[in-house]
RNA sequence: GUCCCCAUCGUCUAGUGGCCUAGGACACCGGCUUUUCACGCCGGCAGCCGGGGUUCGACUCCCCGUGGGGACGCCA
């Protein structure tokens, strides 16, 4: 089926299925070049919640046709993250379905088979132009200030001239032949209507001259074969589509219906990079960002709840999540709304939970956790000061392990006020092995009234002593959670005589 | 350069012709709470890119500018 001239259309905007139709099946295609970028898991988690939203399948395939950039341990990483995250696929290269490979690189047959009936029904042709002569075609096209495309040599080639270079061994990359006639008109869920002038299109390669094929014929032959209905991705892809629609009705398929995402954008506005600033999610999780900020953070971006709410797990996204309200323009990534997401989270999510995440942190900062009450309580508290797991430790560890003073607090720890309180709180907790909060509470009132130091004067240098800081959480909290051992055992060490 | 897309507070956004004196969130500022810090609560600052239409009435619809972004690879 040839397209050689008028206008093709395609509507294919119906984003809720008949029941009759078959269910939805949506993918994330990345390529394993090293780690998860903050826009694929946006990406990613788009397709997850529309696909659960639906009932329907989500794919995980490997788009790994690139030799030259695929990376050995990427696909490990890659795997693990999703793990890391939650987001859960129904079909993927770990765990199989009805429609694999879902490595790319493991498909090889199924690209050739396809790449013949393009040449055979005349959607496609070999090309031998070597790659300088295109580079310096390209040049003088942007020289002249016109678009840069190939400018079809070796279109018109005829067989016998073909099968004679082919016999010769010479390298050849395989094309696509697109009409340069009409105009293509496409919709997509999020961009509407969208026309493009086929003079423009270029004759997009689509089989590589080691024998690979490009993202443009194995996403489309994929995304068939594996009945893909949605093509979730980013906007960066919209100006290739005309080419995706050209090859499913080349090939005589329907097309999927396309969602083309707003791009996530450095604060400059340009497409999030790794040049400014940290964009892989591992890395986010290895400082300790909660996965539930991260996703719910990152849902935010170029997606908004009819209400006004903000914070979602991701159970709840699952039932909210609708392709409608999806925005056009780009978000900023912005990493000060993330923190204060990640706060939210680590303020409100079980305790045992947060407790259990951070143990990898404490063991990294060489922090002995084995005293489960003592770290609990100290979670507890320094949860409420940190956006990330990794922050908490920087808070908790005042409890554990020496203080460390500056010069500027020794001068205060020594003041004579300061010796005061240390010599009357040593004694008074000497006294008794356990308290409750409130008898530290008056214990407070009490050494306050008896010393006749108050405010500052008094609850910096004891905060001090105990906690290591002027400023932090209040006496019998600190006393609660050192214990009554540990807090003589500091108050004795700022002791001076 | 060519084509495509986009345009509401600094940032994420609500808004689908009158409900807008433009709402929420982050950040920022102030207050309250607290011995302090943090948390929390309350309040404040701050925006419809410009110009033309259409209309009784435009943030909302149309056009033109302007600005921003993306694509233009034997990368995805």
């Amino acid at each position: 089926m040839l397209l050689s001239d008028s206008s093709q259309t395609t509507d294919n905007r119906n984003v809720t299925m008949n029941k009759d139709d078959n269910q939805v099946r949506v993918r994330f295609a990345p390529s394993p070049t090293g780690y998860l970028h903050v826009g694929g898991l946006r990406t990613a988690l788009f397709n997850y919640l529309f696909a659960r939203k639906h009932g329907g399948k989500f794919i995980l395939r490997i788009e790994d046709t690139d030799q030259k950039r695929s990376i050995s341990d990427a696909l490990k990483n890659l795997i693990s993250t999703m793990k890391e995250v939650g987001l859960r696929y129904d079909e993927g290269p770990d765990i199989g379905g009805c429609y694999g490979p879902y490595i790319q690189s493991e498909r090889m047959d199924i690209y050739r088979e396809h790449i013949h009936k393009l040449l055979d029904s005349g959607n496609a042709y070999y090309c031998f132009c070597s790659e300088e002569r295109l580079t310096k075609l390209r040049e003088e096209q942007r020289k002249r200030k016109r678009p840069p495309m190939y400018d079809g040599k070796c279109k018109n080639l005829s067989n016998d001239e073909v099968k004679d270079r082919l016999d010769q061994g010479m390298p050849f990359v395989i094309r696509l032949k697109y009409p340069k006639e009409g105009k293509t008109v496409f919709d997509d869920v999020v961009r509407e209507r969208v026309a493009v002038d086929n003079s423009i299109i270029d004759d997009q390669i689509l089989i590589k001259s080691d024998g690979f094929p490009t993202y443009h014929l194995a996403s489309v032959v994929d995304d068939h074969l594996m009945k893909i209905t949605h093509v979730i991705r980013g906007e960066e892809w919209l100006s290739s589509v005309p080419k995706h629609i050209f090859l499913y009705k080349a090939f005589g398929w329907k097309p999927p219906v396309f969602v083309h995402l707003p791009l996530l954008l450095n604060s400059d506005r340009s497409k999030l990079s790794k040049r400014q600033g940290d964009v892989s999610v591992e890395s986010y999780l290895q400082r300790g960002y909660l996965p539930e900020a991260i996703l719910n953070f990152i849902a935010l971006l170029g997606w908004h709840s009819a209400d006004d709410r903000e914070i979602y797990t991701l159970k709840e996204l699952e039932d909210v999540f609708s392709l409608d309200r999806i925005n056009k323009a780009g978000a900023v990534f912005d990493i000060e709304k993330l923190n204060w997401m990640g706060g939210q989270y680590i303020r409100s999510l079980d305790i045992e939970y947060i407790a259990d995440q951070s143990r990898r942190f404490f063991e990294e900062a060489g922090i002995d956790t084995s005293n489960q009450d003592k770290y609990m309580k100290a979670i507890n508290t320094a949860r409420d000061y940190v956006y990330r797991l990794s922050d908490i430790v920087e808070h908790a560890k005042m409890f554990y392990g020496e203080l460390i003073f500056t010069e500027e607090d020794i001068r205060l720890i020594e003041e004579e006020n300061s010796q005061k309180i240390y010599a009357y709180w040593i004694d008074e907790l000497s006294r008794k092995t356990e308290w409750e909060s409130e008898e530290l509470s008056s214990l407070t009132k009490q050494s306050i009234a008896e010393l006749g130091i108050k405010g500052k004067q008094f609850y910096f240098p004891l905060r001090l002593a105990l906690f290591g800081n002027c400023h932090g959480p209040d006496i019998p909290t600190l006393i609660g959670i050192l214990g009554r051992d540990d807090s003589i055992r500091r108050l004795k060490a700022c002791l001076t005589r």
